[in-house]
Formats: C-alpha cells, structure tokens, sequence
RNA sequence: CGGGGCGUAGCUCAGCUUGGUAGAGCGCCCGCUUUGGGAGCGGGAGGUCGCAGGUUCAACUCCUGUCGCCCCGACCA
C-alpha cells in the first residue's frame, strides 16, 4: 500500500495546541493524528487510527495465542446487570447513564465483567465446556471527574478486556499465569518499560490482583520497589507489623505540660526542652502518636467519624484511606464534626485519660479508633492528654490503650523496608497500562454462574479479569518515543513502514521516488509518500520528523549520482544508498 | 468538589487598563518567482469577539449572570 501524503486526510500543526500540556496529547494532536471532540473524547484521524489499528492487532495476537476467543459485547447495556451486583450504585458519578424514550435504565459500559458472566451462564452448563477465555477490544466510558493528558485519562477509551472461566482454583491460577504472561510479550512487543506491582484488590472484591505499571514521572500511580524484587502499588503496600513486646519494665505512662503544640513540631520542639528523654536521646516524630479524625460516609449517606493512630513522622495518605474504607468516602473530619463530638479537643487527641479510655468503641466517645501497624503491642508513644496544653508521655499500646483494628493509611516513605525482607523501598510514580485480577466467585456468585462438574453437582465458577488500555497504551507508546521534534514510532506500531520523500522539484527526483514508491509497493511495503510538489523540502523534512515514522527515504539532489538517502528518525542519521540498493536495505531493516 | 487560568479567524495569540465600525503571525485560495531545513512579492477568502442581560448616543472593551474549556488538587475497575 501506498498512501500519497498529498491525498491524506491530515493537517499538521506548526505550534502547540493551546490545550495540551504532556509530549503524547501535544504531538498526536499536531501530527494530525487526533483531534480532541469532547473532554476526555477524541477523534480518530486515519494516521491515528493505523496506529491504534497496530497496537490492537499485537494484543489481539498475543491473546489468541493463550487461546482468547474474540467478542463484541455491546458498549451500551442496560441497567439490570449492573443492579444484581450492586454496580450501578458503586459507581456513582463514575458512568455515563442514560434513558431510552420509555424511561428505562441505560449505561455506556464502564467494564463488562456483568456481561460476559451473563453471557456464559446462557451459554454453559458443564465443567466441559471451560475452561474459557473472551476478549474484546472495546471503547469504554467513564465519566472522569477530570479527564486529562489527551488519550492518558480519557472518558472514551480502548480497552482489551478479557474474562477467565474456570471451576478450580488451580483453573483460574493457570488463567491468570496466562494473561500475566500474555501481558509481558505484549509490553515486551511494544518495546513499553513496565514493572509487574501488587495491586489493591479490595475494590473489586477479588483475591489475587496486580498491575502492569510503566514508570514515568508523569504517571498518577505511586509504587514502590525493592531492590530485591519487591514491588506494589502503594495503596497495596503492606507494613511489617514490628513483633509486639512485652511491656512489664515499662514505667507507668505520665501526663505532662506541653503549651502550645498543637503540631507534631512544636510537640517534639517541647518535648526536648521541657521533658528529655531520660536516655539522652532526642524526641523525634516517630515517638508521638498522631490521631487524626476522619469523616467515612457510608454509601447510603451515613457519616461516621473514624480516628486513625499513626507515628507522628506520617501523614495519612488519603487515597490508601479510600481503598481501606471503600466503596464509602473518607474525608478529614470537617469543623462540623468536631463541633459534635466535644470530646475531642483538637491538637491534643488521644486514646486515653485518667479517667477511662477515650477513644474506640468501648469508650467515652465511642467513636472508633483504628492504629497504624507500627502502633504495636508494647509500643511507647507521646500523644494528647486530651486537654489543651497536655500531653500524655510514655503511653504504651496494649497496656494503657486499644484499638478496634489495625489500618494502612499511612504515607510510605522512601526507604520502609519491604515487608518480604527484601530490603528498603524506593518510591516512584507509573501509569498503569495493564491489570490482571483473579475475581474469584464475587460475580458468578452475584449472578449465579454456576455448572456441574465431574460429579454432577452445582459448582460456582470462579473468574479473572484482565485489562489493557489500548489507547491509554497508544499515548504511553508516543509519552516514551519522542524528540523536541516529534513522534518516533517503535515499527511495530509506526503508522506507515516507510516514509519516502520527494525532496527536489525535478522530473528526475520525482520519476525516482515514484518508481521506488511502486517497487516497495510491490514488495508488500507499506509506504507513506511525500509526493507534495509545491511544498518545500523543509517543510517534509519537519512534517517527516513530527510524523514520525521511523525509517525516512529522502529522494532528491543525490538522484544524478543514483543515490538516495536512509534516514533513520530515531538516531537522525542518514546515510547515502544507491537507488539499486534501497529496495534491497529496506527489505532487510523491515525484515 | 476546592484552587488557579482562559474563551477574539482553521491554529497560536494581540487588542480590553483609558468604550468610538475587528487585528497580527501561521494556515487557506489565485498569480508570478522560488525549491535540501518550516520561501518571496502581489491579490484575496475567512470572525454574531462563548452566551444572556444591563449601563451607554455607542460595548471585544465597563457591570451582573451564565455556559464552556485548560491546569493543579480531590476523585479514578
């Protein structure tokens, strides 16, 4: 194939779109391979679309190869499915809902696990028939708070979502060892950095669950890795727990004055200059004991406050406090709560007081405590005395007070040791670019997909789900693969296999580049020809470079010697060819 | 939802402070010249100045409201 950049349905962009802020958004849009339609919504022009085109087809490839059958589940469904499992509620804002003109229920698909749970169900009744692997490669809609980055966080996207069937836990293990394996060809394919990290499998009520992350800085996952291997999302991120001590030599916990230090700072500032440690050593944040309220509400609108203990060296990281809470909100409490609960005196909170416990269920507030895994049995904290000015030293957890759970919500920092031991941490931020989940039973039981095995009895079928954003993918591919000039596609994704130029006005240039055009055209090649006759060669050589086709073949003043020229976008080295030689070179690059 | 910014030609922007019949560059069309790094000259097309009210003899400009967009944060299977 032969496409005249003459004839193409294009228009470049010699400035910046005024909208688009990262290099992927920036330079798909100037390239003219898409143009922004909505927020978050864009259109697909041809040069866009061949790309998305070949990403789809590696990920077609390598899911037909583990035995995935192709589907096309509709993008639009209606409410039902969504209802049996407590879906269309979850979601909240997070879908595009609908109404046909009776009034009923629609929805554009945010994820299909509903349906192709149903359709199996319809389908299959016997252990026989799986286990099963259904894809799709389908547009998906979530109605983002912000979308943003172009094709990064769109609220239309494409997505290859696939659906394991099995009625074993081995079964579903062996699915999901497939599609992580898929997962890797197909980021190794793509030539697209990514690190495996354990993932936070709470929200969909799975067991299993880990997320292929592309580390680039502006990715909006945090994660952390070890050098021995260790690897999760944060919100994932488990604390070593440190083993509880015994508390028998500790000294009595004794209240103090502490004038204002209603932070953490000025705590520790106090505590230095007032209370030295009998040891010499100097109070730091991690010896105090942070109690920081929280307001949780409840999906069906209930707001309960929540105290969380954690070392004073340690914000709560709100978006963990949304995975431990999920599916309710989590907020810092408002002026509001606080007013409701005088038993709180802020600045000076804690868990206990002379007179009875303060915090967690059995208390005088009531109101439930929750402690950081550091907070162990037998550890010694400094925290509020619950009156203003007052601090209560030495407070040891276990002894003088308890929770009524433990909770990870605190901030990871560079260097917390890994909880397999295999060192300490480095933090560093990913896009996610792939998901593999083990569901489990949650769905099928939910819609009752069940089959009977060997024994003829009624088996639940156990599930995974796997996705990859085809376009977010699209956009992580140009995010890593370009220059202050431009795109430059890895080939296996490059729009065209070969850009040729017709660099010099002349019979002799043109009767060259068009007779090479029809001879790599005959070898299968797919070439894009710069065929443009009133347009400079300055202006091919940018639009070739912002393009960004890998592989250029200028045609022009070299033609009187029989000579062409090779140039490769990535390294911006040309090299002279003989016009014999190209048809022959370019076969072996492209090989 | 909180904070910030912006809506004027296809694109990037100026004009608004101080009200007086709409501008530039790029792109586009026609002609001539030019052709290896975003050409030159001449001629041309193209805008209800986001929308609605108000003030005024007169509003792109001032006032009020409203809608939309972008960025940061919150949110994000």
């Amino acid at each position: 194939m032969t496409t005249r950049l003459s004839q193409l349905f294009v228009r470049t962009l010699r400035e910046d779109p005024a909208d688009a802020e990262v290099a992927s958004h920036r330079l798909l849009v100037r390239a003219g391979y898409i143009r922004r339609q909505a927020p978050g919504v864009f259109s697909w022009l041809p040069l866009g679309l061949k790309v998305r085109r070949k990403v789809e087809q590696v990920v077609r490839e390598e899911m037909d190869a583990i035995g995935g059958q192709e589907v096309l589940f509709p993008a639009l469904l209606p409410r039902e499915p969504y209802e049996l499992t407590g879906r269309w509620t979850e979601y909240g804002d997070g879908i595009f809902r609908l109404k046909d003109r009776k009034e009923a229920d629609y929805l554009l698909a945010p994820t299909h696990e509903e349906v192709f749970t149903l359709m199996v169900k319809d389908l299959y009744s016997s252990y026989k028939d799986l286990p099963l692997i259904a894809y799709q490669i389908q547009d998906k809609y979530r109605d983002e708070a912000r979308p943003r980055a172009g094709l990064l966080r769109g609220r239309e996207f494409s997505m290859k979502d696939s659906y394991s069937f099995d009625y074993t836990d081995a079964g579903l293990d062996e699915s999901y060892q497939k599609h992580r394996d898929a997962y890797e060809r197909i980021f190794r394919r793509l030539g697209l950095d990514y690190v495996i990290v354990k993932a936070d499998a709470g929200a969909m009520g799975g067991s299993r669950s880990e997320e292929f992350l592309h580390p680039t800085p502006i990715g909006e996952d945090t994660f952390v890795r070890s050098a021995g291997g260790y690897a999760a999302n944060v919100e994932a991120f488990h604390t070593a727990a440190p083993e509880p001590r015994s508390f028998e030599k500790l000294t009595p916990a004794e209240v103090l004055d502490t004038p204002n230090t209603p932070t953490i700072q000025t705590l520790v500032d106090v505590a230095n200059e007032k209370h030295p440690r009998p040891d010499g050593r100097a109070w730091t944040a991690a010896d105090t004991l942070k109690n920081i309220v929280l307001a949780v509400t409840a999906l069906d609108g209930a707001r309960e406050l929540v105290v969380v203990g954690l070392p004073g060296d340690r914000d709560a990281d709100l978006k963990r406090a949304e995975v431990v809470f999920s599916p309710a909100g989590v907020e810092p409490a408002t002026e509001a709560d606080f007013a409701k609960h005088p038993g709180l005196v802020k600045g000076y909170i804690g868990p206990w007081s002379a007179a009875g416990p303060v915090l967690g269920e059995k208390s005088t507030t009531g109101i439930r405590y929750l402690v950081d895994p550091r907070v162990s049995e037998g550890s010694g904290w400094i925290t509020g005395a619950n009156e203003n000015g007052r601090h209560v030293f030495g407070l040891v957890a276990g002894r003088d007070f308890a929770n009524d759970g433990i909770v990870e919500i605190a901030t990871v920092l560079d260097g917390d040791p890994a909880p397999d031991g295999s060192g300490p941490v480095e933090l560093a931020r990913g896009m996610e670019i792939g998901h593999v989940f083990q569901l489990g039973r949650k769905y099928a039981e939910a819609l009752d997909l069940k089959v009977l095995d060997e024994n003829g009895k009624l088996v639940t079928v156990t599930m995974g789900s796997y996705g990859i954003g085809v376009t977010r993918i699209m956009a992580v591919i140009a995010e890593a693969n370009n220059d202050e000039k431009g795109l430059v596609w890895p080939r296996e994704v490059s729009p065209f296999d070969v850009h040729v130029i017709a660099a010099t006005r002349e019979d002799a240039v043109y009767a060259a580049a068009d007779a090479l055009v029809a001879e790599l055209e005959s070898d299968g090649v797919d070439v894009l020809y710069d065929d443009r006759v009133k347009v400079s060669p300055g202006v091919k050589f940018g639009d070739a470079e912002l393009l960004g086709v890998p592989l250029i073949v200028v045609v022009g003043k070299g033609v009187a010697e029989g000579n062409v020229e090779l140039w490769d976008r990535r390294t911006g080295e040309r090299t002279a060819v003989a016009v014999s030689d190209i048809r022959r070179l370019l076969a072996q690059e492209l090989g």
